[in-house]
RNA sequence: GCGCCCAUAGCUCAGCUGGAUAGAGCAACGGACUUCUAAUCCGUAGGUCGUGCGUUCGAAUCGCACUGGGCGUGCCA
């Protein structure tokens, strides 16, 4: 058990004691005060009990220190300062003996069973099969790569998931726009329609099928050739956003395709349930489904007056079928474009009997792409992406993961090609990196001098401020994680990697760790083991290398 | 018009979901290598938390109204 858990079970039994229930978990927030004079962790909770339960804050607070249990061993002292805030100090005992507990849980530790094997699902990057992707796609894919590894490490049967939308108008016209890429190839000069797809990696794949195949195309009904380049376009594009995102370190559970619920006529259960439900009604030719029942604006079109599925009805089906599944929890990012369809996504999933906080719905803001300051317009059409891909290239898969992951979700970014190549060797992550490596070539160095890498040691020598706040720092981790994932926040696992790597280099250079005494070199050792864990954990979670030299 | 996101140090951003004296990293300035990696460390400087009301013991955080920026608002996908 962390020190957390151990204070929460603790509050958590006083209150119990006082009569006061608890059903709030976030109510029992342990924070890290921001003065190290108020200890090493700290509750407003009796302040914030104190209106509700009509005592004074201070009052209450003593009533709950007063029933305290704390072990010496775990929790030196609890004192109530301030208004009503209760500081927990940290036995030194406590802190070392966590150096030997996170050694021993190796690669586990910040494992987790808040999930209790639930299973979530999540779904991300879902781009279009129309293009390559694009660097928007890279944010999205860092983030929810990330938050899979963290809901994995806190216990959920966490999947990944990508939506290929490979039906419908604009496959339709990726054929098109191939089919004339290729007969201009062949000499017949046909230009590319005009809202279709105008990017160059049309015209490779053109001369691609025309030295394979040959000109056997060219003869075929023009019905024949679209629909027979549409199918080649998309297996071709498909493979290409699957290789651009294993290079990036992002593997998927299921690319799940929307012609699969097409050719299933999934749509029509669910027409089914809502027409059942009641909830749905014949206007001006279409069918409607009354969302605005469930908290949409507005009542929203199912089957079109031509009689056609519309995609959302299509996109009720996916989701209807992601449950059919089985899954407890389903987590979608979606773009800013997309945020006037949650509502009414969530209201048909409200209407097919769904739990409300089943589904949960990330914007991921866009990514403002900048060449010199100037910003480069991003079009899919016209072809003027910047490629994933060449990204990856040029910044490196670690730079550009760790540079992506290192900002809230909703917080737009503004990534400067330019400024992100000068800024190679300024980027954060070899920061942790170095960490990482520093830490590895004590180790080594230890080795050379015939030490022996120690399992155990007497970690009571580890007692200057500089050990201790290291010990600190590693203690934190599990909470980091947990909380990255309960908020959607994967911004806080490099952030915090930059705070311990801060105080481990602080620690390097106050404590030289290959010393003649040998016992406290041992518990230093240690200690460096502890925080290469730490460091290759968190670097693991975000899908960062973490080099043993640089 | 309506809705969503955003506004914190010169720049890029945190701020633990309402707590204690608002913090990092770059950039600037001044220090520290005879040492297990100086890709490091220490220090200095830098703030009307966009503006104004309000809610309360307490607001960068919540509410309302403004200002400014971005994006949505189809019987499109």
């Amino acid at each position: 058990m962390n020190p957390q858990e151990y204070i929460r079970n603790q509050i958590q039994s006083a209150l119990a004691q006082l009569a006061i229930p608890v059903s709030d978990i976030k109510q029992l927030n342990l924070e890290k005060p921001k003065q190290e004079a108020y200890g090493d962790l700290a509750t407003a909770i009796a302040m914030n009990l104190a209106k509700e339960q009509k005592r004074a804050p201070r009052k209450l607070a003593e009533q709950i220190v007063s029933r305290l249990n704390l072990d010496p061993l775990y929790v030196e002292k609890a004192e109530i300062a301030g208004p009503g805030f209760i500081n927990f100090y940290l036995a030194k005992h406590c802190l070392q003996q966590s150096v030997s507990s996170i050694v021993q849980q190796g690669a586990e530790y910040g494992r987790s069973q808040w999930g209790q094997g639930r299973s979530i699902q999540l779904e991300f990057v879902s781009a279009n099969p129309t293009g390559p992707l694009n660097i928007v796609s890279a944010r999205a894919a860092a983030i929810g790569d990330v938050l899979a590894n963290c809901f994995a490490l806190c216990g959920f049967d966490a999947r990944r998931e990508f939506y290929v939308n490979d039906a419908g108008r604009q496959i339709r016209l990726l054929g098109r726009s191939l089919s004339s890429r290729y007969l201009t190839a062949l000499g017949n000069e046909q230009p590319v329609p005009e809202d279709g797809y105008h990017g160059l990696y049309l015209q490779d794949l053109a001369l691609e099928i025309l030295q394979r195949d040959g000109d056997r195309y060219a003869d075929l009904s023009e019905e024949e050739r679209d629909a027979r380049f549409s199918a080649l376009a998309l297996e071709y594009m498909l493979e290409r956003q699957k290789s651009s995102l294993d290079k990036y370190g992002v593997h998927y559970d299921l690319w799940f395709r929307e012609s699969r619920l097409r050719e299933g006529q999934a749509h029509r259960a669910v027409l089914e349930k809502l027409e059942k439900a009641g909830l749905s009604y014949h206007q001006d030719g279409a069918l409607w489904f009354q969302s605005s029942k469930f908290g949409d604006e507005k009542d929203r079109v199912l089957i079109t007056s031509a009689g056609e599925p519309t995609y959302f009805l299509i996109d009720i089906a996916y989701h209807q079928n992601k449950y059919e599944r089985g899954f407890d929890q389903i987590i979608d990012f979606w773009g800013p474009d997309h945020h006037g369809y949650i509502d009414r996504m969530r209201a048909a999933l409200l209407a097919l009997g769904h739990p409300a906080d089943s589904f949960q719905v990330s914007i991921i803001q866009q990514v403002n792409l900048l060449r010199n300051g100037q910003p480069v317009k991003m079009s899919k059409r016209a072809g003027e992406i910047i490629e994933m891909d060449e990204l990856v290239e040029e910044v490196g898969v670690d730079a550009s993961r760790f540079f992506f992951v290192d900002r809230r979700i909703s917080q737009p970014l503004d990534f400067d090609i330019e400024l992100a190549k000068k800024q190679t060797d300024e980027n954060p992550v070899y920061y942790v990196q170095y960490a990482h490596a520093r830490i590895c070539n004590v180790l080594r160095y230890a080795q050379e001098q015939g030490r022996t890498l120690p399992e155990q040691a007497d970690v009571s020598r580890l007692e200057n401020e500089f050990e201790l706040q290291l010990i600190k720092k590693l203690i934190d981790y599990p909470e980091v994680i947990a909380r990255a994932a309960q908020y959607l926040e994967p911004h806080r696992i490099p952030d915090y990697l930059q705070e311990l790597a801060t105080v481990f280099h602080r620690f390097y250079h106050e404590n030289r760790v290959v010393i003649d005494d040998e016992e406290l070199s041992n518990a230093r050792l240690l200690l460096c083991q502890a925080a290469r864990l730490v460091l290759a954990n968190g670097l693991k979670i975000l899908g960062i290398s973490a080099p043993e030299t640089m």
